[in-house]
DNA sequence: AGAAAAACGAACAAAAACGAACAAATATTT
DNA sequence: AAATATTTGTTCGTTTTTGTTCGTTTTTCT
């Protein structure tokens, strides 16, 4: 058997009954015990499982609050392997800037992992999964954008210019071809712009179907 | 069987029961009484239950705080008919400041048939749920309570200094015989009353439920 | 109130699961 | 065909979880 059959095959069993032992998905797969460990340690890394001492879940611990704004998707795709690759930027004791991106409300998974961050978000879903997840959060508050249900105005600017973050993760609509960034409205990339002021490591989040659109 | 699946069907037993006893659930989950008083303590440390002599019930004694979700349940129609009974001093292209009270929540329904007003408001979940209704609102933003999903602090408070309100609804936990509000948290109460500083009219949203109970 | 029964926590030993290292088997490249 | 790389299974020491056995505390019954 392949090792990507296995792999589907366990991820199959996994979603059919949310979780499932080491012990018995060897005997099932016939593959010994470490070779089921080492494929969950794999697929834990992808992000399709989490690991659990015995065996796996599928989706995050089933005891937490899944954030209502990721659930919905597939897990796996483009922005959750983006959260998880820029995950590797982050420490212990951080703090964060996020903005209301879609992308970036993907981290909340990866920051679930973290002690003792603060995160700064412009993102109203974002703020409110953060929080669902124990993550220490505080909003930048100000004119809700109704379309992204993000926070912009000089409200949320006064609030990230009085303070310094360690990382900010952010993102835009669009890439042109010469690598400038563009948006839809003037208020959001004020607000970008000044939390990319206001912070050390500036990370991009950003898939490939942002290449090539030009917005504002 | 796994810890975590255990764990799960704990909590499930638990939800349908509101009560199990130690001796039950051993036999039921084929696991010995130590591991079950194991996974209660743990449990009980993670917030989804409380330990009693024998068992344990879920949702913690009654004088501890209640999550918000179980709060917005209770008194349902209480606060419906409490938040259209307010809705009455509503007036077109009004300015309003809602606090993040459950019973304020309330006040999204009412607020749809207005035209022009504008929210001001500490609630996460509110503002979220205004703005979904289309309706223009501003965030205070500020540190997040989990617990309630509240906004508070200096940057919520400098928010509502900076505005002038024609109306605020607001709530608190107790309401004493002698008619003083009590509330839990010292950032809530400070919050409350910048909000009934900057406001014209004040309106106290408040159901039987309140009467008697004093806190901070 | 006092005795019996039940539940408790702590300590300890058995069992299960784990990770790491290594060797065998299988694929892939040259 | 030989060399190399990858995957897999085995072994072993370590960690985690679990069940048992105490003495102690709490509840219940008389």
């Amino acid at each position: 058997m392949l090792i990507i059959d296995r792999h589907q095959q366990i991820l199959e069993i996994l979603k059919r009954e949310r979780s499932a032992g080491v012990t018995r998905l060897a005997r099932e797969l016939f593959a010994s015990e470490p070779t089921i460990r080492r494929d969950l340690a794999y697929l834990e890394e992808q992000g399709y499982l989490k690991r659990v001492y015995g065996g796996a879940v599928i989706g995050g611990a089933p005891d937490r609050e899944i954030p209502y704004n990721v659930r919905a998707e597939e897990q796996g795709d483009a922005k959750t392997i983006i959260a998880r690759k820029a995950a590797k930027y982050l420490h212990k004791g951080a703090v964060i800037f996020l903005d209301g991106s879609s992308t970036a409300a993907h981290m909340v998974e990866p920051l679930k992992e973290l002690e003792d961050i603060l995160v700064v978000t412009s993102g109203a879903k974002t703020a409110l999964a953060l929080a669902e997840n124990g993550i220490r959060v505080i909003s930048t508050g100000g004119q809700m954008i109704t379309r992204s249900f993000t926070y912009v105005g000089s409200h949320a600017e006064a609030c990230i210019r009085s303070m310094r973050a360690d990382l900010v993760f952010f993102s835009c609509r669009g890439l042109s071809d010469d690598g400038e960034m563009t948006d839809i409205s003037i208020e959001e990339i004020n607000l970008r712009r000044t939390m990319l002021e206001r912070a050390h490591t500036k990370i991009l989040l950003c898939d490939s179907s942002k290449f090539g659109k030009q917005y504002m």
